[in-house]
DNA sequence: CCCCAGGATTTTGTATACAAAATAATTTCA
DNA sequence: TGAAATTATTTTGTATACAAAATCCTGGGG
């Protein structure tokens, strides 16, 4: 299924077993293996995972005040599903999110940052000549969270992240058709050159119009499925 | 053991002693009783709200996936304490919310909605002129509560209380000068006139606005006490 | 055959008990 | 006397136990 998780055991510094249980089932909400709809059963879960109902409990209260789950009153909780309405929501929301990060990012990005960017760009560029499309999401996602960082605020990256978990489950599978990939790559080298140029409003409408054509992507897809 | 517990068991639906706790919790923060810094007992709150560990620690953690409180491994949950820079943020992201939330207000509320928030409007003018300040806070709040209601994103509407409710224990002491509340209220006046208009992008750009100033005063007031 | 009533079982909600870490207190030694 | 070390106490973290609600299963009646 998937090779040893390796890496992020260590990088973030987790707080006890409520985090590290809450990290696994995120995971597993996003990458589809938790489909929306299912309800968690804690003994279930707590048997998968080797720990008492106490952290597990601790772990779906986050994930419910993340939006991932809901909770249902003495039955327990469910795994969130995206109606078409919620998702156009939340990209409408996302599309203003990212404008005001590209302004902020384009004011205060230092030139390391902005260089680093630039260089994800080419990779992302290279990624998708090659057609290969998880590293191009993967190097998208990450340019996307570098303008973040490059705004400086805190309340942003924090909000942005709380909107785009919930969205992730959905883009997974949205393998789009070339046409449209050329499209948003040529829009992304238009962001990558507002960045440079440290044009702020010019960034902050590229990245909301980027977004915007997101969303259509997502909902066409979203209502082909249904 | 314990004296009956009195008071707002019924206003709210609450999905069991985990969010009645929370909100208790939350309750005394935004109002100042519990003060930045001071570290959450587990033990104290549970005596002086008469239930177990389980459900308070449950509350916690909700309260630290709202950013109220903050984790400390091993350590117990400490209130945050907003520093300057992060007001700033936090503004900033406010700015933006709110200007998305009137933009999309002027198009989607309905006309009742509309009458409503006008009629909310010559209320808090009413409250002005009577120089009730706490009158004038609850109304303007619920002025803005309206208009994002009015926009129909029930993520935006998340997002924004989530921001929200972390600088509410700030404005609570923030109680400005004649001459900034009058230029407050003429604000108020022309955001009222944009969204009778339905100008939605005039309603954002006056929204924005409005929150900037907001963010300047409340700023001077934290520099002040410092 | 379907529906529903009622008890058995499972599952969530809450409380308590035990383990480990951190804080506080006390003793010992320079 | 003062500071470090060691022990005692408190506090958090985790597991388990018990209560109440919901689900499931079975049997009876229409």
């Amino acid at each position: 299924m998937r090779s040893p998780v390796s890496t992020e055991q260590t990088l973030i510094p987790r707080q006890g077993l409520h985090d590290a249980v809450a990290d696994r089932i995120r995971e597993q909400i996003v990458e589809g293996l938790l489909e929306p709809g299912v309800r968690l059963n804690e003994r279930v879960l707590c048997e998968q995972m080797g720990v008492s109902r106490t952290p597990m409990r601790e772990a779906i209260k986050k994930l419910a005040g993340e939006g991932l789950v809901r909770l249902e009153p003495h039955r327990g909780a469910v795994v969130h599903r995206l109606g078409r309405d919620e998702v156009a929501a939340a990209f409408e929301v996302m599309a203003t999110l990212e404008a005001l990060s590209g302004d902020l990012a384009a004011q205060r990005a230092s030139n390391d940052e902005i260089r680093t960017i630039q260089e994800l760009q080419v990779r992302m560029e290279r990624a998708h000549r090659a057609r290969d499309l998880p590293g191009y999401y993967r190097l998208n996602a990450e340019i996307h969270a570098a303008i973040n960082t490059a705004a400086r605020n805190p309340v942003l990256e924090e909000v942005f992240r709380s909107v785009n978990v919930r969205l992730q489950s959905l883009r997974f599978r949205s393998n789009l058709d070339q046409r449209k990939w050329d499209a948003a790559v040529k829009e992304h080298a238009a962001i990558a050159a507002a960045l440079q140029a440290r044009d702020g409003p010019q960034l902050g409408r590229l990245l909301r119009d980027h977004l915007n054509h997101k969303r259509e992507i997502v909902l066409k897809l979203m209502e082909q499925e249904s």
